[in-house]
DNA sequence: GGAATGCTTCGCCCGAGAACGAAGCGTTCG
DNA sequence: CGAACGCTTCGTTCTCGGGCGAAGCATTCC
């Protein structure tokens, strides 16, 4: 069976905790060196060697040669969603077992992107929100700005308008949230509102993760534009 | 790291051959006993029953006793798609690896479901033909039904128009198919665009595959209704 | 130039787990 | 009722591959 050799010799990549580790980390799309890499996968250089061999090899990782060092990402948005689909079973569709919590753990369900929009807590509030103010209607598969929708992202600077009908991408759709295990919300609406909060400095990457901070700024502007209550979450 | 972790847990399940081709085999959403599941593993009865308790045990099949059988199935949509975004790129973010060909899986080829749309050579030339007659305009991530395609669609009895305002579910939107690597379409369109086919008797299921066989009918009406021409492809 | 750093290759060890066959248990058929 | 069937459990074997450290090869720093 040609079909299930191919899919069993992926997974099989995937399926090893130190190269699950690696690919987690590259999941935000950054580059990291070999030596970080052999860091988060909890294993020698060597081994981590052989690792990122064998994920390059298999075309799950492109590697670019910087001086003396080596780095390595995803090698394409197809990776990415492969993984994301991984990872979305694993939280939502295995039995909720007992998880030990990091601190980065807590920041990153507190907040972090997915490729391009927000989610977390965070994002599970902002979909919220919006929904209950009826800006959106979310559907299992899609979702849909209604007209105080347009009207109030307007007034925000958004213009969402003028993103709903490139057919390029899709305007709004539902997003599993793999800590939450309730939908955010992707495609170019939710792009465009993580892009905002970004500009806003209402939240900032945080240093080496996918995990993004809420300023002091972003509580009082969450909290005006869409009326999220941070106030009994961790400041971290 | 506890993310890394349960994705190399679920990889690892999927990562061996008897049990991918298990899942490959469940990919249609049918039902199989464990003896025809051994067979398509490739093992013996005893070493399968290994295999379905930890997929069962992981949440990725259900089961369901009838007298003495038992029968198992993907446990939920979100394995399906889990699978499929691992097949994908199996098939095109892997190296183009010469891959023997078997008869079945040149039927398979030629014409398949994909959940509850068409896929294979078949999918692609149907997504072509209505691109190519302007009924329909593809982006990376969804699609757009022109008026010419709702008049056209609605010619055939497919009321277009009503599905497109629901927003269950995205309407239109491309699918990357694993075998033509190339886009079919997905969502309700090509859910109706199906059911279409199979209401006239265009096509009929393979029994125990996704693939699907085109008539003889079938062939007249897809080449009077979407000029597809399917002379010069095998009849098997 | 020499030392330090980053990464890879090699050889070895070792454990996890996949496979099988035999035996056991429950269901159905004649 | 006995036989056949479908599936599981058990005990054993054995292979595959991940792990490490030492050594080797680059590159960069001082």
């Amino acid at each position: 069976m040609t079909v299930g050799t191919n899919l069993a010799e992926v997974s099989a990549l995937i399926g090893d905790p130190a190269r699950a580790n690696i690919l987690a980390a590259l999941m935000d799309g950054r580059a990291l060196t070999a030596s970080e890499l052999a860091y988060v996968a909890g294993v020698g250089a060597s081994t981590t060697s052989v690792h990122l061999a064998k994920l390059h090899d298999a075309n799950l990782l492109t590697v670019v040669k910087q001086g003396r060092h080596r780095y390595f990402r995803l090698a394409s948005p197809l990776v990415s969603r492969m993984l994301e689909g991984i990872m979305t079973f694993a939280a939502i569709g295995s039995p909720p077992r007992y998880q030990p919590r990091t601190t980065n753990d807590t920041a990153m369900r507190l907040a972090r992107t997915c490729y391009d929009h927000l989610a977390g807590w965070l994002g599970v509030a902002l979909a919220d929100a919006l929904v209950a103010r009826g800006h959106i209607v979310l559907g299992d598969d899609a979702g849909e700005l209604t007209a105080s929708g347009i009207d109030a992202l307007g007034k925000l600077g958004l213009a969402p308008a003028a993103l709903q009908h490139s057919h390029k991408r899709v305007f709004c759709r539902p997003c599993l949230d793999w800590s939450e295990r309730r939908p955010h919300l992707a495609g170019a609406i939710g792009a465009a509102l993580a892009t905002h909060c970004f500009e806003r400095h209402w939240i900032e990457h945080i240093r080496d993760s996918r995990a993004v901070k809420i300023t002091t700024a972003g509580r009082a502007g969450l909290r005006s534009s869409f009326g999220i209550d941070l106030s009994d979450r961790p400041t971290l």
